[in-house]
DNA sequence: AATGAATGAGATTTCATTCAT
DNA sequence: GATGAATGAAATCTCATTCAT
């Protein structure tokens, strides 16, 4: 592999581990074996040019990632629906891990990704989501209900698996193909069971 | 305020904001007015020991604080139940804000936080709650179902919220006592309709 | 014991120890169980001003000491006489060991103790012992030689037992009485064996 | 040269001069006439990096130094093996004067050179001399004597010398040839008169 | 007499960056 | 493309000294 795209894997790893202060340019230099100078040849901005394409790369990375999943739910259950938003969530967040961290270490860094876009791919769905699951409603295939505070649930459920990957604090509960179907089958229950 | 005081609030409030790595001994010394060899004398250690100190003493302090929250749920609906339980948690949370920054945003932290810390705070609600909700299950006040499942989905909120405001990415669902209650609500709802 | 003094002793076993540069200012205080400030009490001009006092007294002391041994060895035989000088040397040497330690580790203190006291201490013995062993050859209590390299010989013994106690190398050959009678005896029958 | 030997021989002057804890690393940077970091280029470890480099170093080349010198002494008369054995000695002392000044002055240095090497540099000959003279007298070239306190004489005039080196309280008795062959000459002179 | 918090000059150390080879 | 010695600004840390109490 090329010696720059070397350099960013190593810096994005060690930026995710370590922080971007607590990274020694020297250490990024090491990493790829080679000498002190040479990040400098790549990116005459130094450390601060590193982590913006870093940040760019991936963030422009993610949002194609985000959109090729774009796949339409509509002809899919509500359960069959949930299973490809959870696995596409948990798919995203796994392969992309590294640079969530940086996101989440550095306040810095979410001056340079520009401010919307954290919100934009975590939290669209919030609003996205009351829509998705009125319609279903609609369609009778679920009951009637807050359909905010359904949206918000399932958005935490994300959420808190996203939390779990990126401080390593345990798996995460949407990695797991049985985990993540009792609770989608759990959810939908309550959802499908009729007004009293 | 005696002055060994001053600086531990003064670095709380800088490394949560900056990081460790980002805040300058020198601006914590400024912070509190005084001169820059004035942290050797309550910190001889320097950086290093005050996050040490900060650490040790606002774990000892969130433990009690969990600790002193810990009230019987027995006599209490599901529902004032759950509120206490939110309220508690958004509470703690918003004392210790700055002391859980610094948590997650330091790698290094969390090997001098024991490991277990977090988890034993955060998570022993997960273990606690399958039992919690299966005792209201037998009493009749909500229905069977999975218990597993539902735990993880209190669980999620709490972090959800907590994540929310360690981020400032928003306010938290919990903050605000309408939508904690209508989340509440939500979730009570689907729980007491019956089995079909 | 009045803190002055406290504090000189303490200064001295400290100087002599981990020398001056490797003293500190608060390990004196501390030594006598007092606060930081109290030294510039007894001692205004501080660290300096303590070392400048301990060598003014001390070497006061080791002249008066010397002085005070100064008793006359025209009516001892040479053995005795050797025995005396040695003696002394040693009980000189052990009473102010600290004092010796400071000016052999501080190049400085040799400029502020007078450049010619230690020559005066210690080799003025050097310029007085060939005129003390010829006086006793003339009197036929030993043999004609190089007085010279006799009384070279003497200052050395004398100078190795200093060092062996200044650096903690090893006892001093001249604490040992037997051992001191010894290489008395050694010396003094070469010097009696009458020219072949 | 290469920096880091000029860094080294830069540092073991200064360090006999002054002290380690009198002199600063910025004098040392200064002495090769480079920039204020450069120390930390070759010397990671900073101030006690180069003092401990220094040390083994310089044991290691005292100890070889001792070692090459080893030739026999069995052929040559008393006097010339003494000859050989004062000048051997006064090379090397002179030769690493510098660093035998650090061993001396410097308490921790001593922790750091292994306690064994002073003693088994300098005192291996007091007791290897003792035996030397008694095969000597065995082939009739000296008298019969108390030959452990003969050796210690002998040692006694090496270190003499050597502290006159490392204090510059004076030229030292070997360094001078002729001063040295009149010494041999007046100790061999005893040793060879017979026993009356 | 004694205290100990506070000072600040000066030392050590770090490390991103430059540049001649 | 790659090297690594050298730089120097900026950070951390030390500690003798002062001074109000």
């Amino acid at each position: 592999m090329e010696t720059r795209k070397k350099l960013l894997e190593s810096a994005l790893k060690l930026f995710a581990e370590n922080g971007y202060a607590g990274t020694q340019v020297r250490a990024i230099n090491r990493s790829v074996g080679l000498a002190d100078g040479i990040m400098y040849h790549y990116f005459p901005g130094g450390k601060k040019e590193i982590l913006q394409v870093l940040m760019d790369e991936n963030v422009k990375q993610i949002i194609a990632d985000f959109r090729s999943r774009n796949e339409s739910l509509v002809n899919l259950t509500i359960a069959d629906a949930l299973e490809q938003i959870y696995r596409n969530a948990d798919e995203v967040i796994t392969d992309h891990l590294d640079a969530f961290k940086i996101f989440f270490k550095e306040g810095d860094v979410r001056a340079i990704v520009e401010k919307e876009f954290l919100e934009s791919i975590l939290f669209n769905r919030r609003r996205w989501f009351p829509e998705f699951l009125r319609k279903r409603a609609e369609n009778g295939e679920i009951r009637k209900m807050d359909f905010e505070s359904a949206a918000e649930t399932l958005s935490a459920i994300m959420m808190n698996h996203f939390i779990m990957k990126l401080t390593d604090l345990g798996p995460g509960c949407l990695s797991n193909p049985e985990r993540r179907r009792k609770l989608i089958a759990y959810q939908v229950e309550l959802w499908q069971n009729p007004l009293p």
